[in-house]
DNA sequence: CCACATTGTGTACACCGTCCACAAGACCAA
DNA sequence: TTGGTCTTGTGGACGGTGTACACAATGTGG
């Protein structure tokens, strides 16, 4: 969650000094703000180094170029989606039994994924951009507060269910590529495909019966 | 399907005539290819008219700019979306009951639709790219040779399940954005997500299983 | 045959990412 | 204190992009 609700300082702070002094975090804020409002294509070197106050070059210094200027947006976006699925599961009240308990919690992971995708769509889509040539390697920095990120997140919800026996263990392997797929599915249709303009409570009426179909389906 | 198969034609003809003859259709041909292998960011004006062995500026003759000639990139990959699904439908071998049949069918949208995205990657991620302010009617020239783009056919095998009466009707509302979500998200997650890496029979294999899920959770 | 509409050309501008040489300050040893 | 060296920001440049404007070459209808 570092940066994603820091708020871009908006004021170039027309510095005296010469050295900038914490110049890569200006510069990760600038890019955070840009992915905020227009996604990854709006996050642009010379633009950022601008708010940062600084020369366009300044920032090789603490990035190889765009792309890694990206990479680390989009490692502080993953650790604001991980932030929003926690906070959903933080605000679950307690059930009856332990099964509906797990499956509540995989229902507020869906939930927070989806609410994150819909409050925050610029960063969103920065999260998930396909970088033609990315390292997929997991890149540190995109765990929440609990230390884990989305999909690790996700897989505990799944491992809780086993563990609470309401969902077969012969059922659990790469279960959390068929939850994913269907909740981003329904995200990426939500924030700019053909269920842009649903009313809010419609929204979320689909988004129930999405997970619905998950759990059922699972 | 028009464009999406037409090889781009890799020798730029060098013409005598002042006149190109077909220059819009040139440029579509150079941007499909562009997008082909690139995705949307990889089309690119200058290179496409480059290609069609002309100035930068006659591609404004044809296209208001960039963003329309993607537009136009984008709905020739739509289109062959549909003609991919089509031609899975196609395939199908009858089966013994009008539900299992009607079921069938929707599993070979789901199928032709996983199939195309990991056989044309980068048209894929065209056709569903989210450009930042896109008019979201559904243009012309998305459709296949049924006259139906992918979206209706994905509506077209529901209704078919309606009828064969395995599906509720009162489940049938909206339920292509369900069906949608999942597929589309594992299509994601297979050509740039964490299962990039998977044997192709494994990623079928998790393809199947998705399909249970919608088929089981619906 | 000639005016006119269409379509491709030439030139220009602003913006982008990135490379190179250089300057300004920090920092450490003598 | 002095001086050297490392780090970090500056200045200038290059090739790439999208796009606007004026102009030239060609087709077309009267």
């Amino acid at each position: 969650m570092r940066g994603a609700t820091r708020a871009a300082t908006t004021s170039p702070p027309a510095r005296s000094t010469y050295r900038h002094g914490d110049l890569r975090h200006a510069l990760l804020d600038a890019g955070i703000a840009l992915a905020r409002d227009g996604g990854p294509d709006a996050v642009v070197l010379r633009e950022a180094t601008r708010r940062a106050g600084v020369v366009p070059n300044a920032a090789y210094r603490h990035f190889a170029g765009r792309q890694e200027l990206l990479l680390a947006v989009r490692a502080a976006a993953l650790s604001a989606l991980a932030s929003a699925m926690e906070s959903e599961l933080a605000g679950l009240r307690r059930r009856r039994s332990p099964g509906d308990m797990a499956r509540a919690r995989l229902r507020a992971i869906g939930a927070g994924y989806l609410r994150f995708a819909q409050a925050e769509p610029g960063l969103f889509r920065t999260a998930f951009t396909a970088s033609d040539d990315l390292p997929e390697t997991v890149n540190p920095g995109t765990a929440g507060n609990s230390g884990l990120d989305p999909f690790q997140l996700l897989g505990a919800a799944l491992d809780g269910m086993v563990e609470a026996g309401v969902l077969p263990r012969a059922r659990r392997q790469r279960a959390e590529y068929l939850a994913w797929s269907a909740v981003h599915g329904l995200a990426m249709l939500v924030i700019d495909g053909p269920l842009r303009r649903l009313a809010p409570a419609q929204r979320h009426a689909i988004g129930e019966r999405l997970l619905d179909m998950v759990e059922k389906g699972l």
